[in-house]
DNA sequence: GCTCTCTTCCGTACGGTGTATCGGTATACG
DNA sequence: CGTATACCGATACACCGTACGGAAGAGAGC
C-alpha cells in the first residue's frame, strides 16, 4: 500500500499498476494477488488510509461551527492536493466508504454541533461543502495540468485561446483573457472565496423563516424537485 | 465522434475504445488514426460537441442575474447527468477548452451582466458555481454506482456500515444511518439548496461593504493566502 | 525423518488496450 | 499514362489486469 501511494503521488494514478507496485516491491505481479484479491481493492485500501490525513483531532477542533467546517475543509482540499490520485479515483470511479472516511463524515457532523441543526440538514450541509471543495480540487488538478503544459515546453495553449476569443462573439472573455488577468487570483483565493459564500448563505439560511433551524424546517428547504426534469435512477 | 459519444453514453468512459469506435462503424482499428492523431484528441472533440448542448440560447436566458445562472448551471448539470462520461473525462484527466466551452463560459459572464462586477469578480463567480455544480454531479454519479450496485445482486454495502457504525464513536452518523434517512433526499434537493445557499452569500456579498461590488473590490474579497500553508504548485 | 497441508511466490498465458510501422488500393490531377 | 495523395488494414509491440497451475518453504502429527 505504500509503495503504491507514493507511485500514485509522484506519477499519478495510471502508473498505479500491479506490475509497477510489484518491481517497485523487488517482486512479481501475481506475488501481489496473495494480499489482495483485486486491484479495486487495493485502491480503496489506499483511499482510506490517506483519508485518515484528513482527520482532525478532536482537541484542535474549534468550538466555532464555521470555523471547524473550515478547518476541515481546507485540510480536506490540501490532502487531496497532496494525493492527486485520490481526486482522480473520486472522479473516475466510485470509492467505497471505509472506516476513516466514516470517521471523517462524523467529524464534520460533530463541527457542525454548534448550529442546531438535526441530522439530515447537517448531512446537506456536509453535502453542500465538500461538493463545492471537491469541485474546486478537480478543477484545480486540470489547471495545474495545463498550466504545466504550457510552462514546460511548447505554449501553445494560449495563443489558440486568445486566438478563439478575438471575434466579437466574446466580448466579455476576450478583453479578459487579453487583459492577462485570467488566472491570476491564486486558487487559495478562490477557493476559500467561494467558501466563505456558501457559507454565508447557510448562516444566513439558519434561523431565518422558512429557512434551515429546528428539527422542524420546511419552505424553501423542501424543494419541488418536478422543476428540474431528470428523475434520479 | 457520433459512435464514441454513443458508446460513452451507454457503456461509459471505459468502454470507449479505439477497437471498440472501429467495430461500431465497420471499419478496424488503425483506419481511425487517418482522422485523428491521438485518442485524446478524439475525446477532446466528444467534450466540446457534447458541451454544445449546455448552450442557452440567448433569447432564453432570463434577465434576473439569479434566474438565469441557476437556469444554465441546471442545464449544466443535466447535460453532464446525461453523458456521465464527461463528468469521468473533467475529474480523471484534464480536457481542454474548445470552441463551445468558451462560448458557454462567455454565456455565464452574460447571464452576470446584472451584477454589474468587473471582469474577475465575475469569473470567481462562475467558477465557485462552477465547482460546486461539478462536486455535486461527481457525488451522484458515484452515488448512482453505488446504489445500482446494491439494489442489484448482492446488497453487502449497507449492512457493512451499519456493523462499522454500531459503536459509541459515532454518536451522530450512526443513528442517521439506522433511521434511513442517509440517503433519502433526492440529489435534486441537494443541489438545488446548495446552489441558493451560494447564489444567497454571493448576492449578500454583492453591494455590502467590503464584498464584492464595483471595479474596485478589496478587503474581505481580497485574501491572505498565508493562511492555508501550502503553496500551489 | 517422513509425509501432509497450507501459505506464499512466481512463470506462463489470455484477452484487452493505444498506437508505430508498413504495405495495399482507390481516387484525383498534370 | 504516371504519379501524388488519401484512406484502409494487417501485423507487431509494449503495456495492462488476472486466471491457472506449479514450486518452495513452514509447521504439525506420527
Amino acid at each position: 500500500m505504500a509503495a503504491a501511494i507514493e507511485i500514485g503521488d509522484t506519477e499519478g494514478l495510471a502508473a498505479i499498476s500491479i506490475r509497477r507496485i510489484a518491481a517497485h516491491l523487488g517482486a512479481r505481479a501475481m506475488s501481489l494477488y496473495t494480499h489482495i484479491d483485486r486491484k479495486e481493492d487495493l485502491l480503496d485500501l489506499m483511499a482510506d488510509e490517506v483519508i485518515s490525513e484528513i482527520l482532525v483531532a478532536d482537541a484542535e477542533l474549534p468550538a466555532d461551527w464555521r470555523e471547524a467546517i473550515t478547518r476541515i475543509t481546507r485540510l480536506e482540499r490540501q490532502v487531496l492536493l497532496r494525493h492527486p490520485w485520490l481526486t482522480e479515483m473520486i472522479g473516475f470511479q466510485r470509492f467505497s466508504p471505509g472506516p476513516n472516511r466514516l470517521h471523517h463524515l462524523e467529524q464534520c457532523l460533530k463541527a457542525l454541533d454548534g448550529l442546531g441543526l438535526d441530522g439530515p440538514s447537517a448531512i446537506r450541509v456536509v453535502g453542500a461543502v465538500t461538493h463545492y471543495m471537491l469541485g474546486c480540487v478537480i478543477r484545480e488538478a486540470s489547471d495545474a495540468d495545463l498550466h504545466r503544459d504550457r510552462c514546460g515546453g511548447h505554449d501553445e495553449k494560449l495563443p489558440y485561446l486568445l486566438a478563439l476569443t478575438e471575434g466579437p462573439e466574446f466580448p466579455r472573455l476576450g478583453p479578459l483573457l487579453r487583459a492577462g488577468s485570467f488566472v491570476k487570483p491564486s486558487p487559495e483565493q478562490r477557493f476559500e472565496q467561494g467558501l466563505e459564500w456558501l457559507l454565508d448563505g447557510i448562516e444566513a439560511s439558519v434561523g431565518k423563516p422558512g429557512g434551515l433551524g429546528g428539527p422542524a424546517h420546511r419552505g424553501r428547504t423542501t424543494l419541488d424537485s418536478s422543476q428540474t426534469g431528470t428523475g434520479d435512477s
